[in-house]
DNA sequence: GTTTTTACTTACCCGTGGGTAAGATATCAG
DNA sequence: CTGATATCTTACCCACGGGTAAGTAAAAAC
């Protein structure tokens, strides 16, 4: 009860009345599915199993989409919403590309932990039409396109080593994009300490600074085979 | 034809000829599979579609598997088979932590590159029967049980600086098993290139030491917000 | 050649789930 | 209070796909 709007829960109150309020029902519908996506994979959830958490059977769903896609497309566009809005936001305040960086991974960690973010990166692309599918892959560019330039920038201002923004780029999103796969609301982990753990470790790496020399010179003699 | 090895292909020959050689026939089914697994997904792939690009029926299928997730189950067999290799096969050539971390991301990234390495991280677990994911789970986490040590030794031997090794294992496994779903057999980047660049970019960083304390000053004052 | 065994096909069953038709009931405007 | 409209239900259709039954033909055994 306490924690309610953290939680993921109980969208059925939308439906408790007949009363006319289409907004909300509609975003309670999207909500439970994007969790039942989640739980079960968007092809193991039937509208059924939608409806039956909803209190409501599965014609009534109909009224708010014009089928299971249209559900699906929805959850799409409110997750990259989410991370649309992230990279206006860092894009804005300027500073050094290793900061602009800094600053999406630890954003871009957030939304990886709310359903509809979690959507966007953890549910099959293929279970889309094709129109819908383009679609999507055009935000998904987008985001692609504003990372690597991040890193494109830092390199030219000298902030970031010299790199493949390519390569850099698909390491940093992928490590990102995975937290969608593991990342449980009531876990040990929590989303803030995602966040700052994985903007330290990625631009920093794993490297001891401080005693390099040290190992390079055990290091060198030992390395593998 | 050169490249018959490198190519997802053709396995449909295994069945021109009604001679009983059941071992290369299942291997040709579970490649098929699997390569269809990966363009369309597990549910979307149905028997007669495995069948059809063999040249066969769907009950000719039957001969060689119980049902449709026995095949399943094989190709994550096959698949996280092959990762076991890698991981005894660095736990034996001793190094620093950070040259098995090292060694590890290099030899990971190209089990991803691979049919089979790439059906473990990318097909939905949630098609196994209880039985059969809970081998798969068992896998996985002896994968990342694994990789933690890695990372764990580097820290004990000081070469890999203080962190979670929790936190730096997603980081990096995310990294990794993220390629599963962007590579291409025929795409602008080779599986070498995918692999050095990876073990760099992760275990150094993105940071540039050689300007770090011009940056410094700069970054302090003008870090976002 | 004859028999036995394996490999495969054609024809079918049936559960599941997306989607629709048509009707019932509550809400709201006047 | 009454009609109009939105909301939701019961009952249904049908395509798809996993799986099976039963029979045919090729290959191996002797």
């Amino acid at each position: 009860m306490s924690k309610d709007a953290a939680l993921p829960q109980s969208h059925w109150k939308a439906f408790a009345s007949r009363r006319r309020d289409p907004e909300t029902k509609r975003e309670a519908v999207l909500q439970t599915a994007a969790q039942l996506f989640l739980e079960k994979s968007y092809g193991r959830t039937s509208l059924n199993d939608v409806a039956e958490r909803l209190n409501i059977t599965k014609p009534a769903l109909y009224h708010y989409f014009r089928n299971k896609e249209e559900i699906l497309l929805e959850c799409y566009r409110l997750g990259t919403g989410l991370i649309e809005e992230i990279l206006n936001d860092i894009a804005d305040h300027c500073g050094t590309g290793l900061e602009k960086v800094e600053a999406f991974i630890y954003s871009y960690a957030n939304v990886m932990t709310v359903n509809f973010g979690r959507c966007v990166m953890r549910l099959d692309q293929g279970d889309l039409s094709e129109d819908a599918l383009s679609e999507v892959r055009s935000y998904k560019r987008k985001i692609d396109r504003r990372l690597r330039s991040f890193i494109q920038e830092g390199i030219d201002d000298g902030s970031i080593t010299p790199c493949d923004p390519k390569i850099a780029a698909f390491s940093i999103a992928g490590a990102l994009n995975w937290i969608c796969m593991w990342y449980e609301a009531d876990g040990a982990l929590s989303a803030e300490e995602i966040a700052t753990q994985f903007a330290r470790t990625l631009t920093q790496g794993l490297v001891n600074r401080k005693r390099s020399r040290v190992n390079a010179k055990v290091s060198k003699q030992e390395t593998m085979a």
